[in-house]
DNA sequence: CCAAAAGTGTTATGCTTACACCCATGT
DNA sequence: ACATGGGTGTAAGCATAACACTTTTGG
């Protein structure tokens, strides 16, 4: 027999987490926060929480963000997974519907006290399976920043080329040639020139051309390059 | 005040589809039954159902569908994504997550009355929002072809390269070289040569070589080629 | 004039498609 | 012998990484 507790348990039992990822320090870095009680106490955890009735796991995101970070700093919102081990919260059956969001370089979130951004290079001990949804993110968005325009929202609205690398390179984990970046980039027709320009060193140096992002939605833009139909067909 | 029935129907409120898909008749196929009942009395559904308090998202499908196919006739299943608009379902709310499934080639599941493979280029209509996620089911399948040795959960236990061919034609919607294919998959040693030879057509012809697949776990054989680290670092 | 950083030209490499040609078998 | 399909050799195309070299500024 039910209890109004055990249904309202019950009604509580999809939650929402989301995996906040932004270059900070030209490092790849997640918003964490430390959690107060058990379980768990003292533990980083994903933010996120149980939805509503009447919203969208996005919304519900969003809506739980609101209170970590400014949500008009979201440049990009995507669902991950959906967790559903019965024994992934020891308290209480729930499944947890993952998502990775983006927010660009340059900007400083005002964030709680218990708030934190840390490295993903470099985690402190995370509360239940946290740990493997933030790097299935990582995971997924070097994927993505591979084949799609998803670079931009990483990026500024504008940036010159070495700050771009730079954000692909703490992003993807390994060093990139702002050389090539550059080719790939244009011949590709991502980034177009605003016909400014900056300084970017301390030192002097010839002034970097300022580019910008030519769509800020999402787009694929190198289909697999592997069993692609034949030119003549199709 | 909620009562028992409430919160029988609220702990009811997470479902699982199925997008099982096959490769028949040189054509890629899905399992759709057909709706007895309001709402959508007479579209095409796909295979699924609401999960109970103590199993996995995955173990959920594995259930459902074993009144509609042979579960261990399933090569392969993976997640696709989890919907939640609100609207979606008219009758009550309720969040679905969706799944792709995967049968080899050459089997022919035991199917009941209502149920029938659909060829998934030329579908009926289907109810609630099943035909996007049939066609996302597609895309994910014809990606995962590319860069992962996915093609075992489609290719019988052995084949030739012909059939092979065949079958990532249908799968992929576009003609295929049995010669590059050859190549391709050999180099990545997706493919091992079991030594057997067999006819493959009606005509007389040399016979040609039997294959099997190396693995049949999922494994990315390709990474992007694009941005991939200097081939100094990491 | 020199150092520093940006950007271009050029080459090398790897993976792919395309296609001609050789191979093995049945009738 | 010849038709039929299987398989290999080879050339061409394309996108990338690597790197030398030129350009543009500050001091």
């Amino acid at each position: 027999m039910y209890t109004v507790a055990d249904s309202q348990a019950k009604t509580a039992a999809h939650a929402v987490l989301a995996a906040v990822l932004q270059v900070r320090d030209c490092e790849l870095q997640a918003l964490l926060w430390q959690r107060g009680r058990e379980p768990y106490a003292g533990l980083w955890a994903l933010p996120g929480g149980v939805i509503t009735a009447d919203e969208t796991l996005a919304d519900s995101v969003r809506r739980h963000l609101a209170e970590k970070v400014d949500v008009r700093e979201l440049s990009h919102l995507e669902q991950l997974e959906t967790l559903s081990d019965p024994g992934r919260n020891p308290a209480r059956r729930e499944l947890a519907t993952a998502y990775l969001g983006l927010v660009p370089a340059g900007v400083d979130p005002h964030v709680p006290e218990d708030t934190r951004w840390h490295a993903v290079d470099d985690l402190p001990e995370l509360a239940y399976d946290h740990a493997a949804i933030l790097l299935s993110a990582r995971e997924r968005l070097r994927g993505k920043l591979s084949y799609t325009n998803l670079g931009f929202a990483l990026a500024p609205p504008r940036f010159t080329l070495a700050e771009l690398r730079d954000i692909y390179a703490a992003a993807l984990g390994h060093t990139v040639s702002a050389t090539n970046l550059q080719r790939v980039l244009l011949r590709r027709r991502l980034l177009e020139d605003t016909g400014e320009r900056r300084h970017y060193g301390s030192g002097g140096g010839r002034p970097a051309a300022i580019y910008r992002f030519r769509s800020t939605e999402l787009e694929i833009t190198d289909q697999f390059a592997v069993l692609r139909p034949p030119t003549m067909d199709r």
